[in-house]
DNA sequence: ATGTCTGCAAAAGATTTGCAACCAG
DNA sequence: CTGGTTGCAAATCTTTTGCAGACAT
C-alpha cells in the first residue's frame, strides 16, 4: 500500500523532470512507510536499515527536492531538528506532548476558516500556516 | 516610557535573585525600546550602537535568562534565527508577509478558545502554542 | 566577600555546498 | 551521451559552553 504510493510518486517525479535515483526511491519508500514524524538523521538511519546506502547530505538534498515537489512537508517544532511527513494526507495541525514528546495530529475547520478571515481582513492571502499546541496531559 | 518600564523590570529581576549587570540593563532598555522583532545579532548591534559593549555570548545568555523570568518571548519563524519580543503586551499571534518579511501581530479570541477546546477534548492542557500565518498581499 | 556573570575562543549541532565521479533517462 | 545527482569533506550559521577573571549585592 505505501509501496504502491511510492511507485505512484516516482511517476510524478519523473514527469516533473526529477530523476528517480536509487537513493530517492529508497527515501520515498521509507517516508511512505513512516506514520510518525522522523527527522533527517532518522530517515537516513531507516534507509540504511533498509539496505540502501545514502549519504546524509543526499538525504537533506532529497528532502528539499521532495518538499519542492509537494510530496512531503517540513515540520519545525521548538528547538529540535526539522521533522518531515508525507503530504498526501488531508491538512492537519500538530499537538506536542511536552512530557513524552509525542506528536499528535488534529484538524479544526473553524480555526482554518477564522485564519483565512483574519488574513483577508488585513488584505492578505494565506500561503501556509503553522499551528502547534504544546500541551501537558491534564491531571485531576 | 520604555525607560521606566526597563527600570521597573530591573527591580523584579533583582527581587528574583538575578543580578542586574551593565549588560543586562542595556539589553533590557534595547528590548523595551524595540517595537519590532529583532534577533540576537540585531540586539547585539543595537546595544553596541547605544554605547554598551556586550559580547554576543552574553546576549544569548541574557535572552535565555530574561525568557526564564517571563520578561521576553522567543519567536522562531521558518528558517531564520530566533527573534525576540517584550512579553508585556497581551497575547497575540503573528502573520509574516513572505514578500517583504514584515511581521504583523493579531489576536483572535475565538481561535484561542477553540484551541483550548481541542486540547481539552483530547485530555490535555495547553502550556503554550504557536500560530503563524505566512501570507502574501492580496492582488486583485 | 563570594557566588554570579562576562568575554573569549572553541565546540556543538543542524544543514549546506564545492567539486569530481557517477548514473538515469 | 550528458546534465542532473551523489558522496565526501569542508564550510556555514546559529547557538552553547568551559574557563579564568570581573563585578553586583
Amino acid at each position: 500500500m505505501s509501496e504502491e504510493r511510492a511507485t505512484q510518486l516516482e511517476q510524478a517525479l519523473r514527469a516533473a523532470g526529477v530523476r528517480v535515483t536509487r537513493q530517492r526511491a529508497a527515501l520515498l519508500r521509507v517516508i511512505a512507510a513512516s506514520d510518525d514524524h522522523p527527522d533527517a538523521a532518522e530517515l537516513h538511519a531507516r534507509a540504511e536499515k533498509a539496505g540502501v546506502g545514502v549519504s546524509l547530505a543526499t538525504v537533506y538534498r532529497t528532502l528539499t527536492t521532495l518538499q519542492a515537489q509537494g510530496v512531503i512537508e517540513k515540520l519545525e517544532f521548538q528547538g529540535e531538528p526539522a521533522r518531515w511527513e508525507a503530504a498526501d494526507q488531508t491538512h492537519h495541525d500538530h499537538m506536542i506532548d511536552l512530557d513524552t514528546g509525542e506528536v499528535m495530529e488534529f484538524t479544526n475547520e473553524r480555526i482554518e476558516r477564522l485564519q483565512a478571515e483574519i488574513a483577508a481582513e488585513m488584505g492578505y492571502d494565506i500561503v501556509h500556516h503553522r499551528l502547534e499546541l504544546y500541551v501537558r496531559r491534564r491531571r485531576d
